[in-house]
DNA sequence: ACGACTGCATTAGTTATCTAATGCAGTTTA
DNA sequence: TAAACTGCATTAGATAACTAATGCAGTCGT
């Protein structure tokens, strides 16, 4: 669990798409609880509210659910709801990109040549990780 | 000259960004003087210092450059400057979709898929609108 | 029952961000 | 030279966002 405190995108954004991205990969498995909200914050170096907020956030999504005074699960959809949101940000982040090359009148070839750079790069270091 | 005010992205940025859009395009070319602060604050319904503030942006990009008392003009490199900026804008949406990717495990594939779909609405929606 | 663990609600403080009000300083033109 | 335009600097205010402090309420094991 990689928390950044200088970055600019706020902790407990970071707290949900590192646990979205853990149950997404299966690191946590549904049914399985999530650490508690002291255990994290601890781990995290935080207040326990902003691992709660986090947590909201993933409840919100149905990608969890909590039982007051036992813990906080993960949902039995809750690996597909992860990979859901995955794509959902894999497309706003396209569309990003294809709205930024419409405003500047880029041309869809300049733009798909772009993408394939990088992506290459991207299956280089998905490569090295592994 | 499209703004928003209920956007929660922030007014100057919505000016910044439309005045590059339309330097790159073309609309106004190197040389030309751009509105002047308070002529664009009418324009928008915007206190000049908004205007200002986003003028500012453009001047750091090198963009424009302003004349104390005589007003803010195209760069003579303002055109290629704008197409590098959108460019630039159009990595750092493809950057964070392939981030997006890489933190759920998702396949090179898919994303290359979802870019495909994404990128076609592009193609269909300029045509229409030309 | 009691202690130790859970999640949660309320409140508050801090900080950063955005926008506006106001006045100064430079340029141009009639 | 005076009026009308330019950009710009300073200040202030308002708002929203984020995080933390604190205490309550539920569950579980001994």
């Amino acid at each position: 669990m990689n928390i950044d405190p200088g970055s600019h995108v706020p902790i407990y954004l970071q707290i949900a798409d590192a646990v979205r991205a853990a149950v997404a990969t299966g690191v946590y498995q549904p049914g399985e609880p999530l650490p508690s909200l002291r255990a994290m914050a601890v781990e995290v170096h935080v207040n326990p509210n902003t691992v709660q907020r986090a947590y909201d956030e993933l409840q919100q999504e149905g990608l969890v659910g909590s039982q007051r005074g036992r813990g906080v699960f993960v949902a039995d959809r809750g690996t597909s709801v992860a990979r859901l949101a995955a794509e959902v940000g894999v497309r706003r982040g396209l569309e990003e990109a294809v709205r930024a090359a419409q405003r500047a009148g880029m041309e869809p070839s300049q733009v798909r040549d772009l993408f394939g750079a990088v992506l290459d790069r991207m299956i280089q270091e998905g490569r090295q990780s592994s």
